[in-house]
DNA sequence: CATGAAACAACACTAAG
DNA sequence: CTTAGTGTTGTTTCATG
């Protein structure tokens, strides 16, 4: 036996989460297609063993998806914003409904505040920008801030 | 020996996707941990094709990771919201310094506008989400807003 | 009750066409 | 890009502390 690692016997079901979960969340976030096998020597348990605990964690809900980032740039989309949305009076639910048939809006949060939702716009352009929020002329105020980087990168909180 | 492909064997990393990297990139999207084989049973092609343009996509900088999607509410993070951050004349770089080094801080964008940062913040209660801005007191100004749901998740944009 | 070990099936990778 | 051959990985079953 090499590994004599006494994993103290028990974890409770319900927890939120242990130190070897968080190790392997911490894996996957970094490198979501690392094999089993490599988790398993990460974390020095078996692969079956890490296996039943990523299942458990999407079971639970702590883990929703394993997905991919890309680069808008490298996809031709020069611009990226935050816009911030103030539907006109009586049309909140219209805007909503325009938001989500953007294709240029990646993302958006209805939020408290003066300005219900802000969205994560991408253009090919100013001129492409301006066009997509054309959409939105007539329902809603729109006060858009381009993104010039980022301070940080999209992380796990702490675990 | 043989002849050397179509003039276009090489993507130019400035050409759009064609329909099979966009389908790829759509798929990993869903469920990064999708085995090769499946994928290229999807897209009508064989695996080390498949492989070959997820390399060549990850090479051209266009896919730049494989993540995984967490919820931050089942990991005891009941409250998220978007910060508006503006530095004190002079602050600028230990503000975002400081910003940097917030563990509740989960993303934060360089942006346009009287406001230079918007950071996006979680937090297991008010109480801990102001503890965690007083870090910024005396160096900043911030705006919150609490975020109340989503109305558009992080899609991909056109391909 | 969670983990580990061994068996089998599925998969990824390389080479060659 | 495809097909074939080889080694690795994932999964299931079963036994154990």
């Amino acid at each position: 036996m090499t590994k004599a690692k006494p994993a103290s016997g028990l974890r409770s079901e319900n927890q939120p989460l242990d130190a070897i979960d968080s190790a392997l969340l911490r894996a996957l976030d970094a490198e979501a297609r690392l094999p089993l096998s490599e988790l398993s020597r990460r974390v020095g348990l078996s692969a079956p063993s890490v296996a039943e605990r990523i299942r458990r964690m999407e079971t639970s809900g702590v883990l929703t998806g394993f997905t991919v980032e890309t680069d808008a740039r490298a996809l031709g989309y020069a611009i990226r914003a935050l816009v911030r949305i103030r539907p006109l009076p009586g049309k909140m639910h219209l805007v909503e409904q325009l938001i989500q048939e953007m294709p240029a809006i990646v993302e958006c949060d209805r939020i408290t505040g003066d300005d219900p939702f802000l969205a994560r716009l991408v253009a090919r352009s100013v001129e492409e920008m301006d066009k997509a929020l054309d959409a939105l002329s007539g329902h809603a105020v729109t006060s858009t801030a381009v993104i010039k980087g980022q301070s940080v990168k999209r992380r796990l909180p702490p675990l």
